[in-house]
DNA sequence: AATGATTTGCAATATTGTTGCAATATTTTT
DNA sequence: AAAAATATTGCAACAATATTGCAAATCATT
């Protein structure tokens, strides 16, 4: 099972939970917030399970957090190519305003920014709202 | 008194909630969160009124938000050439990881980015954490 | 299977955000 | 300058979200 293979590698003990939770990332398309995982139909974990999961598995780097504007945090799996404790913010989200899903554009890299003189940069978040794909038509 | 201006030319009362609030943006050097200001010794508004400030600050463009991975959002003033209503995130934030402040780098202006065929991209955000100028020595 | 270490769920609590409404303050009109 | 109309504020109640400690349950290791 893909799940366990991703927890073992990332140090984790195999849980229901994490297998679960993991679960819902690899089926959906875009980026999840705690609710949409808390309010799943088909799950039944205590919300604090469900908020320490997250965090552990951001801290292993299974998955990434996406900054927004409206008090919650996205998540997203992180490629496989990722380092655990690496941070995992140098591609491009992309929130669509009309079906709301986020995307992590994998391929499109961060560009490179001039900063002012003094200025160090150590990891660059970039989000943009727009159309998505199959909102277009 | 600058405050009083700014509001008028927004086309809002000019109350004291709101030129109290005005005040501690112009003072402050980075952004500001709800909880900063709701704290704030020298402060002595309602949390309601703070929530139902900030939002009209927002939709007026005396402030614009910026997105973070910590559950808040912060705050801070928008250039005098902006106008209300329009998005406010063409420019790069800087969040230092030393002393925590967050800064709005106006003159650094937000790279063009090259999406995927179908993604339309509306508004760009770009936050950059790293250390600031000040914490560098 | 037994042990030790980790994880989970519950309960309690804290923090953060929202809504309706009456009282107050501000702006506009006279 | 006062009255009328409009907009804002603070309170109270509530809703939603997040955190902590701890005992019970689960998982990993032997």
């Amino acid at each position: 099972m893909q799940q366990e293979a991703v927890l073992k590698k990332a140090g984790l003990s195999v849980t229901e939970s994490r297998k679960t939770i993991l679960e819902l990332f690899f089926a959906s398309e875009g980026a999840l917030a705690h609710a949409d995982i808390e309010k799943h139909s088909s799950i039944n974990i205590d919300r604090v399970t469900v908020y320490r999961t997250l965090q552990t598995f951001v801290e292993s780097g299974i998955i990434h957090q996406i900054p927004t504007t409206d008090n919650t945090i996205l998540y997203a799996l992180c490629k496989d190519s990722c380092e655990a404790g690496h941070h995992h913010d140098e591609h491009v989200h992309f929130i669509c305003v009309s079906c709301n899903k986020t995307n992590c554009l994998d391929d499109v890299m961060v560009p490179m920014v001039k900063l002012p003189k003094g200025f160090l940069p150590i990891q660059t978040a970039m989000i943009v709202k727009g159309t998505c794909i199959d909102c277009r038509n």
